[in-house]
DNA sequence: TCTTGACTCTTACCTTACGTCATAGCCTAC
DNA sequence: GTAGGCTATGACGTAAGGTAAGAGTCAAGA
């Protein structure tokens, strides 16, 4: 006859050595000897009843419940457990309640999150906001996924400071451009490096970006919001000065 | 602005007034306003965010969690609504496998009592059982599956007091007809009132089941068993008793 | 105006099914 | 023979309230 001490048992249940202890104390499931020194020590048939245990207890039957449904005879137990049954319906059906709530609210909360995605580009017309992603939506797919991914993953904190130091550097660049500085010089250079880093952290990845950086300075030239408005022609310095950046940078 | 005390906003929310001082204390849902003499007052903005907790409650979050969820921004909550889609899910696949092991269970259990149903019958040879019980199944259908319905919805215990009542009553009739009694007999009569009343109990539906009896009488007569064994004709001395028994009776 | 009944407050112990120490004895293997 | 793993009991902790006690408050009818 194999024998079982606590620990065995409780391996061979899935449950814990100190759910045994107190299924012992309650008087649910005594162990079938004691030893000498007060061991544990339990036999087939106690592992058969903890698995009824376990069974009900699945069912979300109390311990209580479940010690008198083991004792009690076999109809009783048949209305317990058609009962029961009713309850698994039930249970069953506000979870595919639940389920279309959760759909239905993640949906909600995602427009939300385009809608702040959307307000990134607020330094640019708004309606030029969806073109602008569209064109780079075309350019480097997987590049807008990942960013938008990464976006997902980030806390509002973070996406407002990111959002806030974005808008206040693009202006700065404006700012400059306006002034006819130069796109070489260090002061917007400078600049330029900070707007490079801004790219990089919407964009998730780390490491080598220039390229798709450089793409981003023809973006900047192709709009026709940039290159044709009225005093310095946003678009080209941008690009001048994205060009220089990148083919100054250490290779 | 509307206005609710604890009372109403509990009801209107269908959570105890415990409840809502319990969320008041742990921070997690505070009254708007408290009057002069320390009352409660929740507004609108309340009752949402009472519904907001509501809702992750359902989905099993802790307290503690829903308090951080509802503080923390969007980008966050998609996170934890979308494990929480996955684990919704699991838990009905659970739910299903549950249900179809109950399924087995109750059946299992029914089997085993149909046994002890059979039993029933122990009073005659047991071969006899099921040959009776077909046909009192189709004499009348639905008093035999009623009377099962019944015999299901029995504790053992009653089941118990109920069967050996009933076959001790059978085994004295059989007594008295191996003795020559007459079934006109008070005697007699005194035991078939029995009879009847025990197969009233087993039947579940009180009221006027005469017609019904009768019917068994002739079951009685027609059984080969109870016809053609050596000495006196039990079957004959069955119908003959209960049929004296139903026309004696009060209309 | 007084009283009654419904409501409110706080404090504080009870519940379930264990988890998590703490302290101490036991057993086995190198 | 001692270290590492097992065992025991006892006692406190946990989550989300339930339940009860004692006391103050409010609105309405007699």
């Amino acid at each position: 006859m194999t024998k079982y001490t606590v620990k065995k048992l409780a391996k061979a249940a899935g449950v814990s050595v100190r759910t045994l202890h107190h299924y012992d104390r309650i008087g649910l499931l005594k162990p079938s000897i004691r030893t000498a020194v007060g061991y544990r020590l339990y036999g087939e048939n106690e592992l058969l009843r903890l698995q009824q245990i376990l069974f009900y207890k699945e069912l979300d039957f109390g311990l209580k419940e479940i010690a008198a449904l083991i004792n009690r005879p076999d109809f009783d137990r048949i209305r317990a457990l058609e009962s029961q049954k009713q309850l698994l319906k039930a249970r069953r059906k506000r979870i595919d309640r639940l389920m279309s709530t959760l759909d239905k609210t993640i949906l909600h909360i995602k427009g939300k999150i385009k809608m702040n995605y959307e307000e990134l580009y607020e330094g640019l017309p708004k309606e030029q906001a969806a073109a602008w992603r569209k064109e780079a939506l075309e350019k480097w797919p997987d590049q807008v996924k990942q960013s938008e991914k990464v976006l997902i993953g980030m806390s509002m904190e973070e996406f407002e400071v990111l959002k806030s130091g974005f808008k206040e550097n693009f202006e700065t660049l404006a700012s400059l451009c306006g002034h006819g500085a130069d796109p070489a010089s260090e002061r917007v250079q400078q600049e330029i490096d900070r707007h490079y880093h801004y790219i990089l952290r919407f964009w998730g990845k780390p490491g080598n970006q220039v390229e798709a950086y450089k793409g981003l300075g023809e973006l900047y030239l192709a709009d026709p919001r940039y290159t044709g408005t009225g005093g310095a022609p946003f678009g080209l310095f941008m690009k001048q000065a994205i060009d220089h950046y990148v083919t100054s940078l250490p290779a």
